[in-house]
DNA sequence: ACTGTGTTTGGAAACGTTTCCACTATTGGG
DNA sequence: CCCAATAGTGGAAACGTTTCCAAACACAGT
């Protein structure tokens, strides 16, 4: 059998009319116990199988949704993708998945492609949403979509952790525990308006409580060598007891580097990541960090899309207390109240993390360690 | 604007024919400068652009691989599929995404629709390979496919590790480190064949090394929480010096609930995993493992797919010692000689991991450690 | 001026589906 | 026994594209 079979053939092979045939097999229609019978006989016989293609045409659907991210190798991408096309297939949609690398015009091309093949709707996370190229034809074309992980412009709806304020939080968490002065450690720190917010919420909590400006430590290369730059870094700023890496492989990167450098976490230098991977937990020292639910994100924003489709009411975006919190840890050091440039102390008990734990920035959570 | 514009709205705004349209815009047939642009012009003015799905009925083809996976959530995916996405789009394909979540159910229909679809080509991860509803379909459709990570039947191509051999060079390895008793630790071991093979392949080797028989601890939460089976397995077999775990996540949980049940890694328990994740390499003790290359091998599995497709020659599986290496890591230590079974031999140094060192199955590589 | 060549052009069919509409049986009631 | 409903059926148009083919046109050489 060379081609595949049409209702055509079907219609041949019953003795009837295509119009019979999709009404059957549809159930779109009155049709004789006599001719479903024989209709479905062909259709066994011929292993026929509607082509979704003729199907689009006709009800310009294509029951199709694309979805574009930076990278799926950051597994905050990929749990966020994974909750999205969940919930796209129990609605009966497939995910189309383009990775731009970060890079707007492979970000544009594909959005261009996506609209040219008619997708129902585009869920995505673009480099800058201010500046989106991809964005705005989607805009002017009116598409079903939704925003993932960027801050949205205007009053527009967009699934994002809330950068800003869980930075601010993270400055908050270094307050209570009398840190003074600390850096803040970014990777692709141009290519990403992430990396921005959570450096500028850092830095204006830092402001608010009274500590020194944060130093910025941008790091350029993917691979996982941080240890001479966080020298370099050290060796400028001695008095810093505490990094705030912008996500968490960066941070167990910086604690690896730390260790070959002989810098004790936490005891010489505290360490808090962001993202909540989940090794994070399974190290040692635990690592201290902003824990997040991209699943949760993902899911949301599919929703979001579909219910623009169908024209039900969207699902609200839950308050940033749900989007965020922190997850105490190992990694990072309650300081004496007075604190010192060289300040050892209180000794960390290993394997003491108490997971999943909340910090209200208003609160010192972290006074029974 | 309501609906986009087709052809037609273009061919009427240049007060011309559907087909002198199409020639000037795919460049497929003569056209007059003056009407190269007033079709331009055109287009322009009505922000026209070809719908793919006309394109496809006419052309019977979509520009589209399905791409069928257990899970994005796991690295190794993740890694798979982005190299697999980034090949396609290069090549001008997108990919439609299926995550199955280890569900045969899911992974039938799933290629049922992209069947339907009429994709060009499927990649795909199956559940069982030699046991697939889908992949029959796949098969008795002709369509062009390529399996990833599944062994192949018969002489067929598949793009795999190499479970087996690579779970037999971890039996070397214990061996050539004088471990005899050790343990097998699996997740997920009845949905997924390739758990099976690694395990078939640690024990067969483990007998030709004259090892004792491997015991096998198949866990089934996917928690993290493996200290209360751990704590059972090890009070059972108390001679146990190593285990071999099947993915680094496993190995990463075994290290942690050690631990916490004051069993030193590797002092009293060696761990290797498998897998070679990359956070292996920023922990303490550095995690032994088996390092594959996912992103070479869904590279690899998507230029077969666009071979067959184009009729090119496709490209060669290349061997297993590509494919797979061991990486030696602090978390497997070396025995003396006559195997205790409490044996505290010689002290690891921390920090000491001559990352990506390859173990050639009958030399002993790690005679410097 | 007219034929022959070569270049542009547009109409129409085809791809696989759904759906409207008109047509033919079938049935029930008078 | 006839008429009016009604259930069942199939033809044809439409969706947006490409491509074949025939028609129209321009132009040079006689």
């Amino acid at each position: 059998m060379g081609q595949p079979a049409t209702i055509k053939d079907v219609a041949l092979h019953a003795g009837c009319g295509v119009a019979t045939v999709s009404r059957v097999l549809n159930q779109s229609g009155p049709a004789s116990a006599k001719m479903r019978e024989r209709v479905l006989a062909a259709v066994d016989e011929l292993d026929f199988q509607f082509s979704e293609v003729g199907r689009s045409l006709q009800s310009s659907t294509t029951r199709t949704i694309g979805c574009v991210v930076p990278s799926i190798e950051n597994p905050v991408y990929a749990n966020a993708v994974q909750g999205a096309q969940e919930v796209f297939l129990n609605a009966g949609y497939q995910m189309l998945l383009v990775c731009t690398n970060y890079n707007p015009e492979i970000e544009t091309r594909a959005i261009r492609t996506l609209i040219a093949k008619q997708v129902d709707g585009i869920l995505l996370t673009v480099a800058d949403a201010q500046n989106s190229e991809g964005l705005n034809l989607i805009r002017s074309r009116q598409l079903p979509h939704s925003l993932l992980f960027n801050e949205a412009p205007a009053g527009q709806v967009s699934w994002s952790v809330g950068d800003h304020a869980a930075a601010a939080m993270v400055a908050d968490v270094f307050a209570e525990n009398n840190h003074t002065y600390t850096g803040f450690l970014a990777l692709n720190f141009l290519n990403s308006d992430r990396a921005r917010q959570r450096y500028e919420g850092f830095v204006e909590r830092c402001a608010q409580n009274e500590m020194a400006q944060p130093v910025l430590l941008e790091v350029d290369d993917d691979g996982l060598d941080l240890t001479a730059h966080l020298k370099d870094f050290i060796d400028d700023h001695p008095s810093l007891t505490g990094i705030f890496a912008s996500n968490d492989f960066l941070a167990l990167a910086s604690i690896r580097s730390a260790r070959k450098l002989s810098i004790e976490v936490p005891q010489d230098l505290s360490i808090v990541g962001f993202d909540g991977i989940k090794v994070g937990q399974l190290v040692e020292p635990s690592l201290a960090t902003i824990e997040t639910v991209p699943q949760a994100l993902g899911a949301g924003a599919s929703q979001t899309i579909l219910s623009i489709i169908n024209g039900s009411a969207p699902p609200e975006v839950p308050l940033e207390e749900k989007r965020f919190s922190f997850r105490a840890g190992g990694s990072l050091m309650h300081l004496a109240a007075e604190s010192e440039d060289d300040g050892k102390g209180t000794a960390f008990p290993p394997s003491n993390d108490p997971t999943h734990q909340k910090a209200k920035s208003n609160r010192r959570d972290q006074d029974e360690i």
